[in-house]
DNA sequence: GATATTGTTCTAAATTTTTCGAACACTCGT
DNA sequence: ACGAGTGTTCGAAAAATTTAGAACAATATC
């Protein structure tokens, strides 16, 4: 069973954080996860190839955006809000806000 | 003489600032320009060739995150700070706490 | 066990970004 | 007018990102 690791959210980097959300794909996946809780990545709204989309996922995982755990064959994903918040504030109402 | 346009605020999209705003050499010269008030290029703490710098200024423009005018040959640029804190809060203060 | 589902990893191609040298235009000081 | 300084633009190389097909591992379902 795959674990996934996450960055501990001190180590993150205002430029990972940038960088994992100035890409179309994964801001839309960020503000999906923002609706809907707990998702697994078929659940997502892309249009890449599971391989694009798992790269996706590890982007935003290692700018400290979201946590992935196991359940089953399914890694389900939800955003770590509070954390991310509390050393980035600000970020996640732009995202949110979406325009 | 060059005229310098820059995107009304109100046009720059989210995704834009966050690229503009995920390399370093971009970040330094945001962070120094918002110590420093009006900066010539050449003041600025880069390593980079200044074609270089001239394109990433212009990424910077086109984010709404700076301006320049001209004064005489230099194009002095300065932090578009009050109007893109008023579109985009938190990120400025992000990137001014900087670790 | 066989088959489908979920998602990762490897490898490589396509695309975008970053970089810079050289040529150019403009301003300033002399 | 000349030379030095400032920065843009063109053209192209280098580097990084995005993309996906195929093989794979693990779980779930039948």
């Amino acid at each position: 069973m795959k674990i996934y690791a996450q960055p501990d959210m001190e180590d993150v980097t205002l430029e990972a954080v940038m960088h994992a959300l100035s890409d179309p794909c994964r801001l839309k996946i960020i503000r999906t996860l923002m609706n809907e809780e707990e998702l697994a990545c078929n659940q997502l709204p892309t249009n890449v190839a599971k391989a694009t989309l798992s790269h996706h996922m590890d982007v935003l995982r290692n700018a400290g955006l979201i946590s992935t755990r196991m359940q089953g064959a399914k890694g389900l994903s939800t955003v770590r809000a509070e954390e991310f918040v509390a050393r980035f504030p600000g970020i996640l109402d732009l995202v949110k806000r979406g325009d």
